[in-house]
This record gives structure tokens, sequence and C-alpha cells, in this order.
DNA sequence: CTGAAAGCGCTTACAG
DNA sequence: CTGAAAGCGCTTACAG
């Protein structure tokens, strides 16, 4: 005997009302050629008995789960809780519940977690591949956000424009040494960031870049990016290709007596949690993380109603790109022009 | 008609085998009084056909959905990446699917989250309140992880015994005066966190409590907190509540010329991503993400067995507070002793 | 406007 | 050891 269900169903509903259940669900549903006044009876009384209808059953008679996956390349990623809420939301508005699954670690736990969710029943998903990692289509339809510059992206925000934001920030505040401070060289979206910072530089201005999983591989973990140094030789502005770092070098730069933003400026990407909060905040540039999972979330949807839910398609989108926001807290530099005047954020 | 599920199910199998759904239903679940020799010709042919089982057809059968629900006060909390990590670890282990939800905003929103994950049909939840919030049960299950002094609460980090550990290394540094910095004094987390400091505190030292949230109220967002002029006061650590406090404290400090750890100490709490990362890396008390997520899982679990998913039940643990580990990163301070020696993680 | 009936895919007593 | 059958709760053509 299979093990009963608590709650009243739309059989329940029926016979204690006298109806049959194709006219409760056609009422409920608001689909059915039913009479208004029989409606809103039935929808009175399923109410008052706190009638909860079955996913199970529903999903089993329409071949729809009603759920997304989110795999996340590494759930810790700092930038996880903005897309997680963004994605949530937008799931939620178009009726999706969302599964998340984390593929920590290498491509076979992310294979793994994708085979996870497919057995779930989600209808389709949406990825965030890890470093340089191909998807190589599910069983069904999936958005992948990264960046442009990734082979079967379906959006991404326009990282290559933020950098440039950023060196178009950074000349107008007179700097003319930049050291672009990277993690990982194989990152798609650090490079595109930093490729818009080199394009954004005007004539008389030059960058060096470092990148820190390399220092440490020579260094050990946790060493000094030398940065004060970077200083002495004439660097003014420190470019971080994520808060992280950026936070990173902004307490070094402090910590060895370097004023900030008085004798050397600090930038970086994301916007997280704490970048207003530091002193001095950070100037940075930001993602609009609601417009990129609704833009992801709306493709896929889409593309789950065009082709049905169990084939495996990589997801479009009419947008693809989305603008990178920059925010300056930071308003002045070491050579900031003395008549420019910036809108800050909090003033 | 209802939609066709393309991929194969039982039936296929069976009678492309010559042999009955029951049979093959069985083999599969290695449940059934089936001969191994069929049972293993049948689970071969299943995955040649790339068999996978409908989750819809099994949960409407059994009443289980194998999902769990997970909500979060705001997803966006820096501590949530850890969290959801070790959540769904867990819950993947006990076989489960993890649903998330974010009650971003008020105790209503929180409510409408909850009833979403409960019509998801999701067998019981994990729910981290919101501040001073009670979880009236929902109809299914609800495991809460809190503070200790939550009522209600299912498991929890020992925050008070962490607050004890921090104060006693302050204490062996040799610190006298010392302020605690707490964002929300409703915050019960916060409260017990503190309460433990000044209960580890010794006879000549003292502390007191600088709460962010009511500063901020009269002085405007993003205020300083006026931590050099406490440092010419005589106070020489910086206990902050949090990692996201302790950095804001830390950074201010930098800013105003305040050597850290030579001229003052800063501690805090959760170990986030980047609290090892900075100059100089923060001294912490760490929850034990994943110890906390098992604990809350399986009691879950074990309540979803005993009960039933659909009753509304608050689940108890056994262990219902797991011990912090205090990390330390600054060994030393304004006034340590020279003779007492700390480990310290990177050496 | 309303109802009887079929069937989605599965599991589980029960009979053989 | 194997199979026939019932039924979980729902939706949807179809008939009335």
């Amino acid at each position: 005997m299979p093990s009963a269900r608590p709650g009243p169903n739309l059989s329940r509903i029926a016979t204690s009302l006298g109806v049959s259940v194709a006219t409760v669900s056609n009422a409920l549903s608001g689909k059915g050629r039913v009479s208004e006044s029989l409606a809103e009876k039935i929808r009175e009384h399923a109410s008052e008995l706190g009638y909860v209808p079955s996913q199970a059953g529903r999903a089993l008679r329409t071949g729809r789960s009603g759920v997304l996956g989110l795999v996340l390349p590494d759930i810790a990623n700092p930038l996880f809780p903005k897309l997680a809420q963004a994605i949530e939301f937008a799931a939620t508005t178009a009726g999706y519940g969302v599964l998340i699954a984390d593929s920590r670690g290498d491509v076979a736990a992310q294979t793994e977690a994708i085979n996870r969710l497919i057995e779930r029943g989600v209808e389709g998903m949406v990825i965030v591949p890890r470093r340089a990692t191909r998807i190589s289509a599910a069983s069904c339809p999936v958005a992948v956000i990264d960046t442009a510059s990734t082979p079967g992206n379906t959006v991404a925000a326009d990282h290559w424009q933020g950098g440039r934001d950023i060196a178009t920030h950074l000349a107008e505040l007179g700097h003319k040494r930049i050291l672009i401070i990277g993690n990982n060289p194989e990152s798609n979206v650090q490079n595109d960031r930093a490729g818009g910072i080199r394009s954004g530089l005007t004539g008389d201005m030059q960058s060096t870049t470092l990148w820190i999983e390399r220092l440490e591989r020579d260094q050990g973990n946790g060493c000094s990016l030398g940065l004060a140094e970077k200083v002495r030789e004439g660097y003014t502005a420190f470019a971080a290709l994520s808060d992280l770092q950026a936070l990173r070098a902004l307490t070094e730069l402090q910590r060895d007596g370097i004023v900030v933003p008085d004798m050397a400026s600090v930038t970086g990407f994301d916007d997280l949690i704490w970048s207003p909060v530091i002193t001095p905040a950070l100037t940075t540039a930001a993602m609009d993380m609601r417009l990129i999972a609704e833009i992801a979330i709306e493709s896929l949807v889409r593309t789950i109603q065009a082709t049905g839910p169990r084939e495996g398609v990589l997801v479009t989108a009419e947008t693809d790109r989305v603008p990178m926001q920059l925010i300056v807290r930071q308003s002045s530099g070491p050579a900031a022009p003395a008549h420019l005047t910036y809108k800050t954020e909090n003033s």
C-alpha cells in the first residue's frame, strides 16, 4: 500500500462537494470551462481544506517537474550569493523551483552534479562552468553563464567593457602606470577583464600584469605581492580582476604604509558584499546579476517550452552580453586633476 | 495525451527483455527476489538504454519526493556559500536533492518561501531563521540552524564558547581593553558571541561594545567607527562579532595609520573566504559547517523516516552544539609577552 | 457546463 | 524466482 499523503487531494474535494475531479481540476487551474459560481465554490472549499496540489501527480501527468538546476563551479565562490539569489528570484518568478548542485573540484564532479540533477528530473539547468571548461550538452536544455568569449555561452556580463571602464576611470584620475592583478591566467573571465583594461589605456599609460597563482607557486601561499615596492617603482594604480584580489592588494598596501587613495588607487570587479564597507571603499565594476539571471532563466524557459524538457540543447539568448556598471567609490587619486569631479556613491 | 517522456521507462526495458515491469523494478532497486543472473542482465540493458528512473513516478507512488528545502534569511549573506555547500553535500550523501529558497526581507517573505517549498513537495527543510525570528512549524519536519539560545533550535555552533576562546586568546596576548564590534544588538548569534567574549575576560580586562547599526542610524551609512581614537584611549584589541565587521575595523585602522597587529589586534568570527587572504590575515573563530550540516541533515532525515514527510515537527538533534575552532593568524599583539608562542596557521 | 475514463511511471503486496 | 494488478494524484481529450 502506497504511503498515504495526509493532505486532501482533488478526489477528496470532489466527493465532498459532489462534483467530479475533472471539474475540480479545471476550476482550480482556471483553464476549465466551469461556471464561475461553481469554480468559486470549489476554490473556497479547496483553500478551506488547505489543499496543496501534488507536484508528483502533476509532474507525472504533464512530464514537467517545474524545477530547474543550478550548477556552480564552486559554491564557496564569493560571487555565488548574489548569483544564486538572482537565479532563485528569476526562477521563482517564472514558476520554477531551483535545485542546487555543487561541482566542487574537478570536471568529473561537475558531470556527476549534472547527472544528479537530471535524475531529479530538472527541466533545464543553468551552469556556471569551471574555468575554461566546456559543457558537453546534458540531456536537457542548458544555459551557460560565463564570458562572451566562451563558446556556447548563453549570457554574460561584458567583462571586456567593464575593464575598459576601469581603465578610462584610471586615466581620468591621471594614472600612468597600472598594475593589473589577477588570480588565474586560465580564467576566461579574468582574461576578458584584463584585455578590456589594456584596451582602455591611453597612449601615455602602461600596464603590467601580476598573476597571483603563479607568484604563490613560486613563493608559497599567502606570500607578499610586493606592492609597496611597485609603488616605489612608480605604479600608482592597482587594478585587480576581482574584489577579492583588490582587497588583498588594499590591505597589503595599507599595512606597508601606502595611503589609499592618496598615494595609490585600488580598483576591483564584482562589487562583493564587503566592497562598500571597507575603508576606503572599493571602486569596482559590477555585473547586473539580476538582469543576467533574468535573461538566462527566460531563455532557458523559452527553450524548454519550444523543445520539450528532455532534449539536450545549448540555450541562446537575444542579448548575450550585459553591460557592467562602474561604481566609483574612490573618487580621487594620486594625480587627480583638481578640475575633474566624479559622481561618487555616497554623496 | 500526456507529453511523452523521451527516455526509456521500466515498461520499455521489460518488453524489450521479455520480462515484467515488476521484475525490472525489483532488479534495479536490488530489493527484489530476482535471480542474480537475470538482475545482472536487466541492469546491463538498462544502463545500455540510458535508463533514468522517473522521480515523478516514484514520488507519486511512494509519497516521497527525495528533496529537501534550504531556506536562507538572506542568500546574499557572506556565510551562505559555505553553508549551502555543506548542506548540499550532506543532503546528496543522504540521497536527497536540495531546493533553495531565499526569504529575503521580512518575515512574510520567509513564510512565502516556506510555502513554495511545501508546494514543491519537499520532505523536510533546513531553515536559517531571520534574526530573532521564531519558526512556526510548517507542515513538514523542520531543522533550524541558529544559536543554541534560540528556542526550537536543532543544531548550532557554540558561539558562546567561540567568544570565550577569542577572549582567552586576547588575554594571553596581554590585551587589557577590548572593543567588541557588532552589527546588530538583536541578533541571537551576535549576542551569544559577545557574551562569550565578556565571560572569557580576566579580572584586569574590560570591554565595551559598539553596535554599528546604531552608530549608522545616528551618523549615516559608511560612517567612520572612530577606532583610531579608541586606540588613543587605550584600546588595543578589536573583537568583531563577524569577519565582515573585522574587515571594516581592520581597514579603517590601517587607513588611519594604526599598524595591525603591532599596535592593535583585530579578531573576527566565521573565517569567511577572504579572511586568510588579507594582510594581516584575520584571527577568527570558525564554525564547523560540515559537521553542523551533517547533524542537521541527519536529524532531519531521521525525523522524516520516523514521522512521515508531511507532519510538522521541529527536529531535535543529539548534539545540538558544535564547538567553534579558533584560528590564530595574528600571533602577536601590542603587548604580547615574549615567552608565549602560538600555533599559527601558515607555519 | 460537467463527468467518465485513460494513462503518465513507478512500487508493492499478493498470487503463482 | 517471476508476473498480473492495483493505485499514488493529476490533467486532458472526449462524450454527453
